[in-house]
DNA sequence: AGGTTAGTAATTTTT
DNA sequence: TTACTAACCT
C-alpha cells in the first residue's frame, strides 16, 4: 500500500464521466489514473519486480493491462520498444493497442505488442538459422500439418488405420506445448502410440519440416524457447531489449510459453501476468492452470494483487456464478464482489423443457420478446456448449427473422478456396513449398493424378529437392506421360511466368492472373453447386485484401497468425457462439441452453479429465454465467436427439450447484411430459417414441408454428422475397425448405411459408 | 483418373 | 442424423 491510496477510494470506475474538461494545470496525479480502484491502481502502479493480477471476471482486466502499459511509457519508464506485451488472441492485441492510443492521445507504434505467435515469429525471423531454417520461413496450417505428417507415417510404414494421424498429430502438440523437442521426450512418454514409436515419427516430422522450410504453430514457440535456452548471447540481447513484460490472459499458457516467458523475464524480473484461475478452459490446448502457482516459486517476492470488484453483472449473477465456482477446489480463491451501485436485478432463470424444439422455441419466444420491449439484439446472445447446438438456435432464429451471427464457425481463411488461392501464392513465393505445390497440382482436375505425384516423390525423395524441381527433372528425363506431362509443364511454365512478372506488375495483378491462367477461377465459373458463386465472391475478397499488403510474403504471414473473420460483424444481431468463444464478452442478456449431464457437463471430458475435467466444465459454466449483465436464462430439456435418435436426459449437476436463493425456476418437464402421454400413438412415429413431437398447442403460445404451410409450391430458379433477407433465388428445394442464394444475406435455407414469390 | 457408395465416427479450437 | 473418408467401380 502506499501513501497515496488511501485517498482513492471515492474513484470508482465508471462513475467518473468522460469527457470532463480539465483545468490546463496538471494534475499531480494523471486522469487515467484517477479512473481506477484502489486494487487496479495497485496493480498499475506496482512496476518494478515480478507482479500476479488475479482478476475475476468482469473486474477490470484488460483496463489495468492497458493502463499500466500506457503508465510505462507515459512515467518514462520504458519507450515503447521497451516493452513486451503479449495476449493470446489477435483480437485482444488489438483491442489493447486501441485502448494504449486511446490513453496516450497517440497511435501505439514500436510497440512489442501482440500473441505469443506472432511474437515468436517476429523473433524467430532474426534466429532462424539457429534451428535450421532460413529467415523466410513458412508457418503451416493445420491441414498442412497433418498431410505432412500423413507422409512421414506411411513412409515409416505406419498403418495409418490402427493409428490415425490426428491423434499423434495431438501427441506432437502436447510434446511442444510442454517444450519437449523429439530428443526431450522421455521413452517412458512414448508406449502407446503405434508401440512406441511416436517419438521417432515426431522426430521425422521435424526433420521434414526443416526440410521444407517449415514451422508450425507450436514451432514458433518451441524454437524460440530452445533458441534462448542455448544461446546465452540472444538472451542477453533480448533482456536488453525487454525491460518490462505483460502477460494477458495468464491462466491460459501452456508451459512452453511459461518457459518463453520466464526465460525473458530473467533480465530484469518486471513481469506483470493478469489471469483468473476460474476462467481456465483451455486445459485440452495445453494450458496449466499450474503456471499461475509456479509463478510465486519462479519469482519470488512475487506480489499478488487480486481484482475482485466486479462491474459488469448484477448481485444475483454474481451470487449464482460464485455459489457454482466454489464446488471447485484448489483454487486460489477470489470472491466476486458488486461493484456497480445498481447492482439489484433478476433472478437468474432456470427453465426446464420438454425437449430440445421446445427450448429452442423458448429462447426464440423470449429474444422477441426483448426485442419488443425495445432491447438490441447486440446486447442478447447465446452460449452453447458444443457447435453442433447452434444448428437448432439457427433455425429456429430464421423462422422468427431475428438476425444472427454465429461467432467462431468456418473463418474466412480456411474456406478450401482461399486455401487454395494461398497455396498457389505459397508456391509463387516459395517453390519449394512442397506441402502447397501437392495441394494445388491437380486443383483444378489436370489430370495429374496419384501415379504422377508418386514419381515426383520419388524423385524428390532420392535426390533430396523440392517437389517442383523434382517435377522439372521428370519432365526434362521423359519420366511423364501424355495427358499429365503436358499438365505439370503447362504449370510450371506457369509459374516460371508469374515469378517472372512478379517484379513488374506487382503482386495483386500476378495472382489474379495466376488464378486466371491457372483455370483456377474457371473451375469455379464451371461449378453448379449453389457456393460456387459466393467462393468466386470469396477469392475477390481475397485479391482485395492482398491489396492491402505491400509483398506477398507480409501477406502470407499475416494469413498465417491471422485468421479473422468478421463478416456479419454489422447491424444490430444477437450473437450465438460456444462457450470457449465467448470467453471476455458480455452482454445483457444471456441464454445457456442444454445443462445436461452429458451435454454440459460434457461427457467426454468428464472420461478423459476425470474430476479435472469436471471441474474444467465447471469453470465453462462460470465464464457463461459471468458473461451477463442483466439476466442469465439457463436452461435444460428433458429430451435431446443425439445423433439421430431422441434419449432422455438428466439435468446438468451444475443446475443444483446454483444457490437456490438466486435463481428463479420456471417451466417444466414434467408439465410437458404429461402433455405428450393424452398424444394419440399415431403421432410417435417410427424412429421410436420420441421420433416426432406432437404438436400440443397452448393457447396463444406458439403463434409462429400455427402459420399454414403454404399452398403454391416453389420451384427451383424461382425470385423470392424474405422478410429478413430480401430478394434471393432458390437454389434447392428439401420438403418445405428452400435454399437460397440470398442477393444480400447470401446462402440460406428458410422454410417455405416465410419466403413470398417475387 | 475420377466419380460413387459404403462405412464410421461424432467437444471445446485463442494461433 | 450427418459428414467425411476410403475402397471400389467405371
Amino acid at each position: 500500500m502506499t501513501a497515496r491510496e488511501g485517498r482513492l477510494e471515492a474513484f470508482a470506475p465508471r462513475s467518473i464521466p468522460a469527457g470532463v474538461s480539465a483545468p490546463p494545470a496538471p494534475s499531480p496525479v494523471p486522469d487515467y489514473l484517477t479512473r481506477l480502484n484502489p486494487e487496479q491502481r495497485e496493480a498499475v502502479e506496482t512496476l518494478d519486480g515480478p507482479l500476479l493480477v488475479l482478476a475475476g471476471a468482469g473486474t477490470g482486466k484488460t483496463r489495468v493491462l492497458t493502463t499500466r502499459f500506457a503508465h510505462l511509457l507515459m512515467t518514462g519508464r520504458a519507450f515503447p520498444g521497451q516493452v513486451l506485451a503479449v495476449t493470446f488472441t489477435n483480437k485482444a492485441a488489438r483491442e489493447m493497442r486501441e485502448r494504449v492510443a486511446a490513453i496516450l492521445g497517440r497511435p501505439a507504434e514500436g510497440l512489442w505488442l501482440g500473441t505469443f505467435h506472432a511474437l515468436c515469429t517476429r523473433m524467430l525471423r532474426r534466429h532462424a538459422e539457429l534451428v535450421g531454417l532460413t529467415s523466410a520461413f513458412t508457418i503451416l496450417d493445420t491441414d498442412d500439418q497433418l498431410r505432412l505428417l500423413k507422409q512421414v507415417m506411411e513412409a515409416g510404414g505406419i498403418d495409418l488405420k490402427r493409428w490415425p494421424a490426428p491423434g499423434l498429430m495431438a501427441q506432437i502438440q502436447r510434446w511442444k506445448d510442454r517444450g519437449l523437442p523429439p530428443d526431450r521426450v522421455t521413452p517412458a512418454e512414448d508406449t502407446d502410440y503405434a508401440g512406441g514409436r511416436a517419438r521417432a515419427l515426431y522426430a521425422g516430422y521435424q526433420s521434414r519440416l526443416r526440410d521444407l522450410n517449415c514451422a508450425d504453430f507450436g514451432d514458433l514457440l518451441l524454437h524460440m524457447t530452445e533458441i534462448l535456452r542455448t544461446h546465452p548471447e540472444v538472451l542477453a540481447d533480448w533482456h536488453r531489449r525487454f525491460r518490462y513484460i505483460l502477460v494477458d490472459e495468464y491462466q491460459d499458457t501452456n508451459l512452453v510459453q511459461y518457459l518463453w516467458l520466464r526465460l525473458l523475464a530473467q533480465g530484469h524480473r518486471n513481469i506483470c501476468c493478469v489471469g483468473d484461475d476460474d476462467q481456465s478452459i483451455y486445459s485440452w490446448r495445453g494450458a496449466e492452470i499450474e503456471n499461475i502457482l509456479r509463478f510465486e516459486k519462479d519469482f519470488p517476492n512475487a506480489k499478488v494483487v487480486r481484482l475482485e470488484s466486479n462491474y459488469r453483472s448484477t448481485r444475483p449473477i454474481l451470487a449464482a456464478a460464485s455459489g457454482l465456482i466454489a464446488h471447485n477446489t484448489g483454487r486460489l480463491g477470489k470472491t466476486l464482489r458488486a461493484g456497480r451501485n445498481d447492482a439489484d436485478g433478476e433472478k437468474v432463470r432456470v427453465v426446464s423443457l420438454w425437449d430440445s424444439e421446445e427450448e429452442a422455441r423458448m429462447v426464440g419466444e423470449r429474444i422477441e420478446a426483448a426485442q419488443r420491449s425495445g432491447h438490441a439484439l447486440a446486447e442478447i446472445a447465446i452460449l452453447v456448449r458444443a457447435g453442433f447446438q447452434t444448428r437448432a438456435f439457427e433455425e429456429r432464429l430464421i423462422t422468427l427473422g431475428v438476425p444472427y451471427r454465429v461467432v467462431g464457425g468456418l473463418k474466412f481463411y480456411e474456406r478450401a478456396e482461399i486455401r487454395d488461392a494461398m497455396a498457389y501464392l505459397r508456391v509463387l513465393a516459395q517453390p519449394a513449398d512442397d506441402l502447397a505445390f501437392e495441394r494445388i497440382v491437380n486443383t483444378p482436375k489436370r489430370g495429374i493424378g496419384d501415379t504422377a505425384l508418386r514419381r515426383m516423390h520419388e524423385v524428390a525423395r532420392a535426390e533430396r529437392i523440392p517437389l517442383t524441381l523434382a517435377a522439372a527433372k521428370l519432365l526434362q528425363a521423359g519420366g511423364m506421360t501424355g495427358k499429365a506431362r503436358a499438365a505439370l509443364s503447362e504449370l510450371l511454365h506457369g509459374f516460371d511466368r508469374w515469378r517472372e512478372a512478379l517484379p513488374k506488375d506487382g503482386h495483386v495483378v500476378v495472382a489474379a492472373t495466376l488464378l486466371d491462367e491457372s483455370g483456377y477461377t474457371e473451375m469455379w465459373k464451371q461449378d453448379k453447386s449453389p457456393e460456387a458463386p459466393g467462393r468466386l465472391e470469396n477469392l475477390k475478397e481475397f485479391l482485395r485484401a492482398l491489396t492491402e499488403f505491400e509483398s506477398l510474403a507480409g501477406f502470407l504471414e499475416h494469413v498465417a497468425l491471422v485468421m479473422e473473420n468478421d463478416e456479419n460483424a454489422e447491424g444490430d444481431r444477437l450473437s450465438l457462439m460456444t462457450l470457449h468463444a465467448a470467453k471476455g464478452l458480455e452482454f445483457d442478456m444471456v441464454f445457456l441452453p442444454g445443462w445436461e449431464e452429458g451435454l454440459f457437463p460434457h461427457a467426454r471430458a468428464m472420461e478423459e479429465g476425470g474430476e479435472k475435467g469436471l471441474e474444467e466444465e465447471r469453470r465453462l459454466a462460470y465464464v457463461g454465467l459471468t458473461r451477463a449483465r442483466k439476466l442469465a436464462i439457463v436452461s435444460c430439456a428433458a429430451n435431446r436427439r443425439v445423433y439421430g435418435n431422441w434419449s432422455t436426459t438428466v439435468p446438468s449437476r451444475f443446475l443444483d450447484e446454483l444457490p437456490l436463493e438466486h435463481v428463479q425456476r420456471e417451466g417444466s418437464g414434467a408439465m410437458a411430459r404429461n402433455r405428450m402421454i393424452d398424444v394419440p400413438s399415431v403421432f410417435t412415429g417410427t424412429g421410436g417414441l420420441m421420433a416426432r413431437r406432437p404438436r400440443v398447442i397452448e393457447a396463444g403460445a406458439w403463434e409462429v408454428q400455427q402459420r399454414p404451410a403454404r399452398q403454391d409450391a416453389i420451384a427451383v430458379g424461382q425470385r423470392v422475397f424474405h422478410q429478413k433477407f430480401g430478394y434471393g433465388r432458390v437454389t434447392a428445394v428439401e420438403d418445405d425448405k428452400l435454399d437460397i442464394e440470398f442477393e444480400k444475406a447470401g446462402q440460406k435455407r428458410v422454410l417455405d411459408r416465410f419466403v413470398e414469390k417475387a
